[in-house]
DNA sequence: GTAATTTGCAACCAAATGGTTGTATATAAT
DNA sequence: ATTATATACAACCATTTGGTTGCAAATTAC
């Protein structure tokens, strides 16, 4: 099973982007644990309808939520697995720190004298 | 021990909208395997000093670098632990994602009739 | 059929972003 | 002491962002 994670640059700045903002992390927040529906989410913001749609278009846009029709409304669904891909790329950053923190440990181990 | 992880919408904005570019997630990256100083990081980029220079105070602000004096140098050194507490929010987005699913599943368990 | 609701989208605006060049200051090298 | 290097920072500019209002279209309710 091949689960190609391949993000290219303009999409992991989309996915960051679009969580940079306190409103869409509450959106993405809402709809990973309910779905709701653009107007439902909008109620619940003091800001315009149009503002509340703009967000979940940026989420949309960076794969954060699908928006999927129904009647009249579009329920918005929050994407766990962009979730999960963004967290995995921190977790490589992290991996990097420790390799080097491996590297310096055996460089320590190896040649003790040379400190 | 208490391990105080209190990011308030502001600085997760801040660490969140540092990390939506490339160049200052290669800086991240270069600065959490190695130390660098904003000189020898900006001639790695198609762009003036003084435009590294910025992203490096976007990233500082957002504490996934540091700057240390050096002479008449700044070494840039990458914040694994900023790293780490983006990663832990992502993780919190996810464990709600997971909440809704075993709700549903424990919804099933119980009342299979009323499927 | 008419009215109400939900969404989409355009036009507009102020503020923030990401780049530039230029200048000043501190440190290091000669 | 002079020169070169590294950084800081201001001023400027074009583009993007995050909000607004207004209008059109689709669906639902009466």
């Amino acid at each position: 099973m091949v689960v190609y994670n391949e993000l290219d640059d303009a999409a992991v700045d989309r996915i960051f982007r679009a969580l940079a903002d306190a409103t869409r992390r509450d959106i993405v927040r809402r709809t990973l644990t309910e779905e709701a529906s653009v107007s439902e989410l909008a109620r619940d913001y003091e800001m315009s309808f149009a503002a509340v749609q703009k967000h979940v278009a940026v989420l949309e846009a960076a794969d954060l939520v699908a928006k999927i029709p129904r009647g009249r409304e579009r329920i918005v669904r929050g994407n766990p697995e962009t979730i999960r891909r963004a967290q995995e790329l921190l977790g490589r950053f992290e991996q990097l720190w420790r390799g080097r923190i491996d590297r310096l440990d055996a460089l320590l181990a190896e040649e003790p004298e040379t400190n």
